[in-house]
DNA sequence: CTGTTAGCGCATTCAC
DNA sequence: GTGAATGCGCTAACAG
């Protein structure tokens, strides 16, 4: 005899469903499984009927475990609450409601060895792909675990997307940081700026990296030189800018415009120079990176380069959810804003 | 004889592992779960060697029907791309990530009806607990729709907290929106404001209303009333306080001063009253609510009212999680902060 | 301490 | 078209 359903706190299963409508749970499992030939009419709303009456919901793990897979899709993100990922957070998401996948969102909080962890979990959830968005590292122990997890979920059937640098061997979606960087120092040099300083984030991440020296090589193309001291590394957030710009500031090197690697830290340069007493953008351009949706009212409005962030998770669910994406690197071009924050510079200013 | 385990693209199993091992499956998963008393060293050692060649990770769905549940978190927000919501998110799954469950985020994209749908896919995975976060509705009909969903998946054993407005059968954090508006109210007043505007989201949305209704008493303790025409419904965001705006100042009556019922709108309104010729914070000062991290920084410097966005997650996830606490109302208390974009207004510029 | 075995809830072959 | 039986991968009694 089995286990009476009496059970209080215990959810109905599709057996209490099929007894209920008086049907074999093969039947009951038809009728609430969308795609199986639906059985006759009558029986039909029995079941339904039941199932409401029980307030049934379905058990998606034993239905994964049974199909041998889910409807799940993994976002991995280095720290939601910076308005970079957590816009392409919400194409990805966007996406993934559109196929019908819930996306199970991990937050790395910057730290590479969660970002494997994480991955890992996704793995064991059986989740159908998984997307990867931050900034590589350098670390070669760090990157050869995570490509070891990243072979192991992929031999499974795992499908899986990184946005940033094609460091790993994975399908990625490349932000174009070091021509876009490029780009921007040709356009400062052409207003007129001379001498550069860059916050240049964390000496470790990639995407700091790209854009530093992106930069560097449009201003060498102008024959403009980063002298020594006027790049300074730090945290990839707008205290860590403020941190280093005031410092920047404090130095007797007197840059003319300082190009943030991204637009959080561009505003946090921006409160520092303020408190330095100086009254940007009169005597110092500021540059960002980013284009973030939140900061565009920002004023002076931030000169910028801009990244489709939205697009790009979009774009990314979109690969990873479609089978017959065959895995390569796409390159998302950037481009350009001049705003306010960097005005013409008069040569006599100079 | 049992299926051979060349397939490829097939996860390798427990049972793999314990073949490969020479041990039985009760072994292995005893090694491998945690919890549970361990096996001698060499039996341990050679079962975590085979998983290790095998790159096997544990099948978590597989584990959640074995032992009637998982350790899945869900999240609930109406859209990840606003900061307010990120950051309430961010402070959830870093309570989560502590407590060593896997967050599932999910985007309605402020559709009511969305919320249900996730909230029941939730309840479909067995997610121990689920957090709604966003604005309540008035809409009947989708409230009993989701009380019913929330009864289900209590009634299962689920966990949930809502934050926003008490207008659920659920614990709840409620942000003390009314009071908080009111305080500002009358910081205003004190500041010299006279003529006030109010943007006050859409009209459905308790939150909007509610800060609303405790500006307009605020005002009313100081025996000033919002005209009519001076409270204009609109989108919850950037685009749509910015048109909303326009057009107030398009209309004939000149406020002094625009509340926008958060910060992300009071942006919009900065901008548009810049468009419109106005130069804030000079003869028309902006408010929002929320103080948004992000925004800490534009200039003139935002008057807002704070709310312990990150904190309210952590609280939030930290109540489902720890199965002691019992459900209720908890408020949250906000702070006005009085900032450069309502500057003291002078009696004589009335 | 280790192995055997019976479910967990559901999808799905296979007979009827 | 419908039902009975098997198995998905794992955990937890229960034996030994």
């Amino acid at each position: 005899m089995r286990r009476a359903r009496a059970t209080p706190g215990a959810r109905p299963t599709l057996e209490d469903v099929a007894r209920l409508a008086g049907v074999s749970v093969a039947t009951a499992s038809r009728v609430l499984s969308p795609g199986t030939r639906e059985p006759k009419p009558d029986l039909r709303d029995r079941v339904l009927a039941a199932a409401g009456r029980l307030s049934y919901t379905p058990n998606a793990n034993a239905r994964a475990i049974a199909r041998g897979g889910t409807d799940i899709a993994g976002v991995i993100v280095a720290d939601i609450s910076d308005p970079y990922f957590s816009e392409i957070a919400a194409g990805a998401m966007r996406v993934a409601d559109e196929h019908g996948v819930l996306t199970t969102l991990a937050d790395t909080r910057r730290d590479p060895r969660r970002e494997i962890a994480y991955l890992s979990a996704l793995h064991g959830q059986r989740a159908r792909a998984v997307i990867l968005v931050g900034s590589r590292v350098r670390d070669p122990e760090v990157n050869a675990e995570l490509d070891r997890e990243l072979a192991a979920y992929r031999a499974g059937g795992g499908r899986i997307a990184v946005v940033s640098q094609p460091r790993l061997d994975a399908d990625t979606i490349a932000i174009d940081n070091r021509s876009g960087a490029r780009a921007l120092a040709t356009g400062l040099y052409g207003l007129g700026y001379r001498r550069f300083a860059v916050l240049a984030g964390p000496r470790d991440l990639l995407t700091g990296s790209e854009r530093l020296s992106g930069f560097r090589s449009g201003l060498a193309a102008a024959g403009v030189e980063l002298g020594r001291g006027s790049v300074v590394y730090g945290e990839f957030t707008r205290d860590g800018a403020y941190a280093a710009a005031t410092e920047l500031f404090a130095a007797s090197l007197r840059p003319d415009c300082v190009f943030a690697v991204n637009d959080v830290m561009a505003v946090g340069v921006m409160a520092a120079a303020r408190d330095c007493g100086l009254n940007p953008p009169d005597g110092i351009g500021i540059a960002g990176f980013d284009d973030i949706t939140t900061l565009r009212d920002v004023v002076p409005a931030l000169t910028t380069v801009r990244i489709p962030l939205y697009e790009i998770g979009a774009e990314a669910m979109r690969r990873v959810l479609d089978p017959s994406t065959t895995p390569g690197v796409r390159r998302v071009r950037c481009e350009v804003v001049i705003r306010a924050s960097t005005p013409r510079r008069s040569p006599e200013a100079r």
